[in-house]
DNA sequence: TTGAAAGCGCTACCAC
DNA sequence: GTGGTAGCGCTTTCAA
């Protein structure tokens, strides 16, 4: 692996001279430029970002802390964030946290010692005060879906409460009169919202009762489990909207099983938009997230933050939409 | 964020010392141990990676290269590599290629300038001279599941062609007579060892002829449209053992959509062993590889070959299993 | 058992 | 325009 000064040496130039031509700063004569190019050519050479982050540099390292990688949700989001960073130059690391504390600490401390450039949450069990250290060194931040607000970062969500109005008012609008909802856990600012979209749609029904609420836990067994204490309570219920397509999925499988059409007897709609909704059959309704919008704007501000020490902290909730397909209407 | 020398002064000692105590190497006195001890709480200290990968040690970072990150595959394989990171104190960079040139490129620069410490490849698309820059630079590789085989690294993956034989024979024993297979791209190693093994067995019969061979490309539309072709081609095809489990989803879909019974009319079969397939209805039959273990190992051999500089290369073959399921047998 | 000092590769400041 | 050089935080001889 070869040095800036054997670079230098080949041009018969300073090191000086070759790192100010790297970083673009500075004045380099063109001929003295073409001499360092083919010197960098012929070594190929690739400045270390090791000592550059050692020398003072920023370093071109961001991290993402996801909460379950087995929800396509996350890799989705992951692969936006992604290309952004790589298409501006930086390199992210995926943390899978499985909402882990001790993953999720040790992380945290990998980080720091390896003084990441920048680092996007989308976990919710991060706490504020794990963040601390990160934050006291002066690394940007920024809060992304799942993991709730902050003091002192951007936030970036889509909104959650719309888009559960709009699923269940989808569902009214196919001429569902009793409409339950799975809801996913309420430590969990974005099941909070779209528990809270529900109601305001729901509760204005006369069908409304408290008990049409049933608890899941943002994965695909608990939408299974959901659908049967559902139909126990409930076996009336001619609607389900999913706190999060994941459940949905669950919940479809738990409805086949036992033997009910969808959406004949019962009509579905999930949340998040994962290419996986379109996977069952009958392909399930969702409120769609802009997955790749929202991963591509919390790299974009977290490198614009990082770039520009610091900037202004603002939360954006990203709008939602509804894509109709056949598990809400029969063709 | 403290300094070593901030710790050394407050113990009242030289940074020599406090480095020789953090990295347990050399003599320390116990008193003085417990006052660089106590100055090093106090300054709630935690040494630079990169200082320390600029003074020569090795780092701890080390990259995991998977092609395809929305195929659950391989963030299951990757939360193996993950675990057994974290728990070696390594952290996980999780490169997700998608199989784009440009991208593994970027990576491949970016790890090197970053100088991980061992790198896992399990992207088909990588090349060796790729890989060339990293190999000379003394760094560990270990190549995994799709990404084939190499010089000078260890090798992992699963015994392929064994688990197509067992799917074809399960699918003989369930009582098809007639078997297609849809292979994934024969440019990746995994796939043309499961088309291999689903041949061994297939040629031996009489109904086997080569157009019950589809081509897939291993993810879950090719599946739906596979079907279609083979059902044009062999309206009486009676099982189907698909190249990996996404092509196996997709088909489910196909015969669904086409209002065939599963496993009633076709029974099905996949490969991989994702926790997805128990998502569908019917529950997909499918040859399980010890993901889990490969992930693991994986990790497992690369950081031995990173603490002893070295070691010796071998191809580790992993047993499969055959997980039955609805749809091969209806209850 | 401990300390002094020479780098690791690079950036940035100050002279020339 | 270009070069000299002082660190960045740490590890690692070599002496003491």
């Amino acid at each position: 692996m070869a040095t800036i000064r054997e670079v230098a040496a080949l041009a018969g130039v300073s090191v000086a001279t070759v790192s100010r031509l790297i970083n673009r700063n500075g004045y380099v004569n063109k001929e003295t430029e073409r001499k360092i190019q083919q010197a960098i050519e012929e070594l190929n050479y690739h400045p270390s970002s090791i000592a550059r982050g050692l020398a003072g540099k920023r370093m071109d390292v961001v991290a993402l802390v996801v909460p379950d990688i087995s929800n396509p949700f996350f890799p989705e989001l992951a692969r936006a964030v992604e290309d952004l960073c790589l298409s501006r130059g930086y390199t992210l690391i995926l943390c899978n946290s499985d909402n882990d504390r001790e993953k999720e600490l040790a992380y945290m401390k990998s980080l720091h010692r390896n003084s990441v450039a920048g680092f996007i949450c989308a976990s919710d069990s991060l706490l504020q005060e794990d963040l601390q250290e990160l934050r006291q060194s002066g690394t940007p931040i920024v809060m992304l879906d799942r993991s709730g607000n902050a003091d002192d970062c951007s936030i970036i969500r889509a909104d959650n409460r719309k888009g559960a109005a709009l699923a269940v008012q989808h569902l009214l609008d196919k001429g569902c009169r009793k409409i339950a909802h799975i809801y996913g856990p309420q430590s969990i600012v974005t099941a909070r919202e779209r528990l809270e979209g529900y109601e305001q749609i729901a509760q204005q029904y006369a069908w409304y009762t408290p008990s049409l609420l049933i608890p899941g836990d943002f994965r695909m067994e608990s939408g299974i489990e959901a659908v049967q204490l559902l139909l126990e309570r409930h076996p009336d219920v001619d609607g389900i909207f999913a706190g999060n397509d994941m459940m949905a999925i669950g919940a479809l499988k738990g409805l086949i099983r036992q033997g009910i059409q969808v959406p004949e007897q019962i009509a579905l709609c999930g949340f998040d938009g994962i290419g996986m909704t379109r996977m069952t059959e009958p392909e399930l309704t969702t409120i769609a997230q802009p997955i790749g919008e929202m991963g591509r704007m919390a790299a974009e501000i977290l490198i614009g933050k990082i770039e520009s020490n610091g900037g202004e902290n603002r939360f954006y909730e990203l709008d939602v939409q509804l894509i109709e397909r056949s598990s809400t209407s029969s063709t």
